[in-house]
DNA sequence: TTTTATACAAAACAAAGTGTTCTGTATTCT
DNA sequence: AGAATACAGAACACTTTGTTTTGTATAAAA
């Protein structure tokens, strides 16, 4: 990809993901996302068609990086049981959340974070499946399998939301405790 | 409340319902909730200061009726144990849900159904504290309480939501069991 | 280096939507 | 019957949107 197109496209997410950490999705202007990253009107609408295309784009680099290095390398060289690495994948997701360079954690306690919260919650589904579903972990509970793998991720992305609107004030192991309270009872 | 009053108030909520159902809320303008309602532009004004507004006393309207109906009367003329009558509300509810003449279900299951199952959950977290919090159901586990309330609410807005994603294929009875299945084994 | 392609800036544009103000009419309440 | 007020309609200034045009600067390819 041209630098150019780089460097306008970081500039733009840059700009709106700091418009998002003070204000509303709805109040926020196309033109004021364009003053915001110093670039013209129309480079703008070159690289996004509109700003709801542009708020997509923005959280599939979001979630979807987070996600793929949760589940690509979740355990380094240990050799964890099955359950164990089950589990310890949502405790990494955590360190991942609060480590990121980008500041997801500010856009999910943000005015905004309903949306954030929802694309968090449907990119979460996959590594649930892969996870839970595809180990067979499922099976042992009389609930519809699809049931639970929505009531998982819902957990869990409630959970966090949770602590977010608690100002983080629990360290991510004692949370991950508390998501897995409320999901091993129904597993066993 | 004189009768003009009512009458552009419930058409405009009618209108606006309508809308709701078939279109996402961001792509409606005030303009078209004007000519659906059939009414002046000065007099949608008059009543609500702007669309968000609008929204918002459609919410409280909907849900705060639902969920103090739900409270108020819950279970008919019999003696139910505390549990068990704590955890009948919940299938109450889902019936109110569907026997309502608004249609909630239909904008539960709109495009906009975000906005709602969030109004939902927050006017539901007050029966929770009803109907487990202040009968102390809470305290067995060890898990804090406004994260088990929080927990609850959340598991409850999402079974609805799986419940309405699947075309509600289930019966009410069926669903209030899925989702006991997921709290009861937290909280013994 | 030269050439070619394209990403960008700036300005102007029509179109749509917003929220307010004014005047006159119709309805409701007392 | 009279006073109060909710309403309709039109006009208004204003903001925002998305497109178009023209010219410049920068990157990639020869």
């Amino acid at each position: 990809m041209d630098r150019r197109q780089k460097k306008t496209r970081e500039a733009i997410f840059k700009a709106f993901t700091e418009l998002l950490a003070e204000k509303n999705y709805n109040q926020i202007a196309v033109q004021e996302i364009i003053d915001a990253a110093d670039i013209g009107r129309t480079t703008f609408y070159a690289h996004f068609e509109t700003k709801d295309y542009l708020l997509k784009a923005l959280c599939e680099e979001l979630f979807g990086h987070i996600i793929d290095t949760a589940m690509g390398s979740p355990h380094g060289h240990y050799h964890y049981s099955c359950k164990y690495s089950a589990d310890s994948v949502f405790l990494h997701l955590l360190k991942h959340l609060q480590e990121s360079d980008r500041n997801i954690l500010e856009l999910l306690s943000s005015q905004n974070n309903e949306i954030f919260l929802r694309y968090f919650k449907s990119n979460l589904k996959k590594l649930i499946i892969t996870q839970y579903a595809d180990k067979g972990l499922l099976n042992k509970s009389s609930l519809p399998e699809d049931f639970l793998i929505n009531h998982i991720a819902s957990s869990f992305v409630e959970t966090v939301y949770w602590w977010l609107s608690r100002k983080m004030k629990e360290t991510p192991e004692e949370i991950t405790e508390y998501f897995l309270g409320t999901i091993e009872p129904i597993l066993n």
